[in-house]
Order: structure tokens, then C-alpha cells, then sequence
DNA sequence: CTAATTTGGTTTATAATATAAACCGTTGTA
DNA sequence: TACAACGGTTTATATTATAAACCAAATTAG
């Protein structure tokens, strides 16, 4: 039995990458409403996305205020399908 | 999206229910080997799917050793569709 | 026989993780 | 000019997973 990436193996950061692996860019608002999780618990998920190379995240502006997009990354992708792949084993997919 | 059953969304928890949905009874020490966990954590985690009743746990002797023996209950069972169920929506499968 | 070693665990300590609470700068608004 | 709201980040706390230390019984070695 392989080991289950324990990035992706975490609700709140399965759910943003479940949204991004379907939808290509995703904002922070957006994201916090999807999940309905906090904006800590959110924007300290994102960076450990971030970090790992799984998501790239850009600081822009929609106006004047703010905005902060998401994306997957190809590495993101495969990390997911890999992710995917594992899981399905133990739960006899 | 719903929320991911957290004693079912643990790595060694899930590896176990794995393996005794489709054994139907299983020993400490062919659990332990499946798994490659170390006693202590497999110890626990026995506890904790065990206090939540999703197995139950017996302890007798094989000839003079103690043999602890784990079966799923009808409770663990749904339980692990169930989050089988919710964790497809996650996986988009 | 006695001393080590192994087996089958449990209990306890530690490290990692998830989560929420508190905070911060900017922007609309009364 | 305050003061509430938006879009976040940082920090503190509570939970969790994991391994290390331990224990009793049984086996093996000297």
C-alpha cells in the first residue's frame, strides 16, 4: 500500500484542488466560498499549495481592491492524479 | 461539499478499513505487516476505530500467544461507503 | 536453570497539522 | 472623520498522527 501524499491529503486542500482541477482559475473569495472555510485556514492552505509547487498564485488587482487568482499546475495535476490513483486502492475503486 | 469523515480521513485508519472490508476478520500482526505501521500507532488507531465503533476488537490466544482479532461492524461499514461516497466528489470519479 | 531475546502489544511523549482568532492595510460609506 | 466591510496574513491553540519507551509472557541460548 503506497503512501497517500500528505499535501493532498487533507480536506481543505483536496477540496481547493478538486475546484482547480476543474475549473483552470479560481480567485480567493471564490475559493472561500466553495469551501466555506475560514480566510486563515484558506490562505495558509494556499501558501502550503504554493510552496509545494502545486498551485501558482498571483497578486493582482480587479479594480481597486485586491485580487488574489489561483491555478494548478501541471505538477499540481499529476500530484492529483497520482493522488487519485493511490486512493482508489484502498478504497477498492 | 460535505465534510470528509475525519476518523475515516487518517492514512492508517483507512488503510485498516481497507483491509477489513474486503477480509472480513483480521489479526494485529497481519495488520501490522499489510500496513507497515509500528504497534504503537496501529495500536491506537485499533482504539480509535474501535471507541467510534467501527470495528470490534477481540482479544484471545492462539495456543499460549494472545491474538487480537478486528472485524468490521455493519456501523464501520457504512461509514466507509459513506465517506467513499463523499470523497468521489472530491476525486471527480 | 537463568539470562537474554523475541513476540504482541499498550502507554506516553513529541512532532506535525489543521483550524480559528486576532490582526492589518485599504476602500467604500454614513 | 470615523467606522464598518473587504481581502487577506500572521500567530496562537487544539487535535492528530506517529514513534519511542515500556511491559508481560513466551521462547531461545548458554
Amino acid at each position: 500500500m503506497n503512501e497517500l501524499d500528505p499535501l493532498l491529503h487533507s480536506q481543505l486542500r483536496l477540496a481547493v484542488m478538486s475546484i482547480l482541477m476543474s475549473v483552470e482559475e479560481a480567485d480567493f473569495v471564490y475559493l472561500r466560498q466553495q469551501t466555506e472555510s475560514t480566510a486563515g485556514n484558506l490562505s495558509v492552505q494556499l501558501d502550503k499549495l504554493s510552496n509545494a509547487g502545486y498551485i501558482s498564485v498571483e497578486k493582482g488587482f480587479q479594480g481597486k481592491k485586491t485580487r488574489t487568482v489561483c491555478r494548478v499546475t501541471e505538477r499540481g495535476r499529476e500530484a492529483f492524479r497520482n493522488y487519485v490513483e493511490t486512493i482508489r486502492k484502498y478504497l477498492n475503486l
